[in-house]
DNA sequence: GAAGTTCTCAATCCATTGGTGGAGGTGGGG
DNA sequence: CCCCACCTCCACCAATGGATTGAGAACTTC
């Protein structure tokens, strides 16, 4: 490979200081510049036309558009666009999507330098990399049965702390129906009672924990 | 206020990217000079010492000693030093212990470099800086008793996915025990059952999620 | 030593939940 | 056109969970 082609990144990441903390680290590096920033999912899409960088750092909540509608888009017009994905906790849902998506690699915020480094270098040079740990729980997640719209909604009730009563007239369906929908997603979680199907789904990203405080009516 | 001192900041955290980030952003500022990094809680209290640093940035989840006991320590050999406390999430119970032990202010780490400069200065001269949303529901749970030690034993199984049943034996106690903690916990919580109790204590960080992974036997 | 807190346990009662099996209706894809 | 996935609903049953009341033992605090 040729040793003294400059990588170019670009970074995109709402929190502030760790974007300034991800440019800080990456100024030093030889062999990488970072040629652009983004705080969010529409600012990096304008940004990656812009600059057509090697290799994007993402972070995958944001403002806007999330980190995988932005992968989505973005290999629809130029699928040889390479991805690493940032995130705080490793939620296994939202690496399974952004995998899906077509993400090379997948980093967790509490990296050091090493990693950081190394994995851009893997990725621009073609090559996938994700951790061990990860493409564990990853091939345990493929044989898994995906939910249904319906039960998705369900559960969401369910980690709102809803009783069956309750997610019934809110979704305007009967009680046993709810219950029809529990018992499938509660087989397709493999866990086997309502508290635990809550903790899995916070747990794994399928809800996430900032919808807890807001709408609670 | 004396414009002209320069405010003396160390910054605990162990993310090396916020880190970084932090030291990056305010190596730029006039009036604020960083006087040294620390990793964990061990290595915030050999550098405070040293350094002495009029404010000290501290993350609360750290390896080896919390941000919570490094602020309950130093206090006590110098309840002048002052403290900003650093997170990702707005769990309640964090904030709550960390201005107990005498914290001064609280940041997100989705702050602007605004907030961050603006709360360094407030509470170097004196001041306490708390937004006024997380004043709100710091003053709610002011009301609020605290649970028992046995009662977070339940808690904390229930966050697991334990049935009385398993909780019991668990716990080496009788079924009838058992409900009589999830009883009074609830009404603690001021929740109806079991599972709003569980994404109570995820969201409220009584029971950190990251305990939920490990050790499913 | 009296008062308060916590932990322990029991009995009873009713509501909620989960398991099982079956069934009709819709809409899309082969 | 038929099959399949999904959504909907019913009935029945067993298990679990939560509310209530009451009470004894251990420990701390005043």
């Amino acid at each position: 490979m040729a040793a003294e082609e400059t990588i170019r990144v670009l970074v995109v990441e709402d929190h502030h200081v760790v974007r300034q903390g991800l440019v800080a680290l990456l100024n030093v590096v030889d062999g990488i510049e970072v040629v652009g920033e983004a705080a969010d999912g529409v600012d990096a899409i304008t940004q990656i036309r812009k600059h057509q960088p090697h290799v994007t750092l993402i972070d995958l909540r944001m403002p806007r558009l999330t980190g995988v509608e932005v992968i989505q888009r973005i290999r629809m017009e130029t699928p040889q666009a390479r991805f690493i994905v940032l995130t705080t906790y490793d939620g296994d849902e939202d690496i399974y999507r952004a995998l899906q998506a077509g993400a090379k690699a997948y980093l967790l915020k509490g990296m050091t330098t090493d990693d950081l480094v190394t994995t851009i270098r893997a990725v621009h040079s073609g090559k996938s990399h994700i951790p061990p740990a990860i493409a564990q729980r990853l091939a345990e997640r493929m044989g898994t049965e995906e939910l249904t719209p319906r039960e998705f909604d369900v559960l969401e009730q369910i980690v709102h702390g809803r009783s069956n009563k309750e997610i019934a007239s809110f979704l305007d369906i009967s009680e046993a129906t709810v219950k029809t929908h529990i018992n499938s997603l509660l087989g397709k979680l493999g866990v086997t009672d309502r508290t635990q199907a809550a903790t899995a789904a916070i747990q794994r990203g399928i809800v996430p924990l900032e919808s807890l405080r807001k709408q609670k009516p």
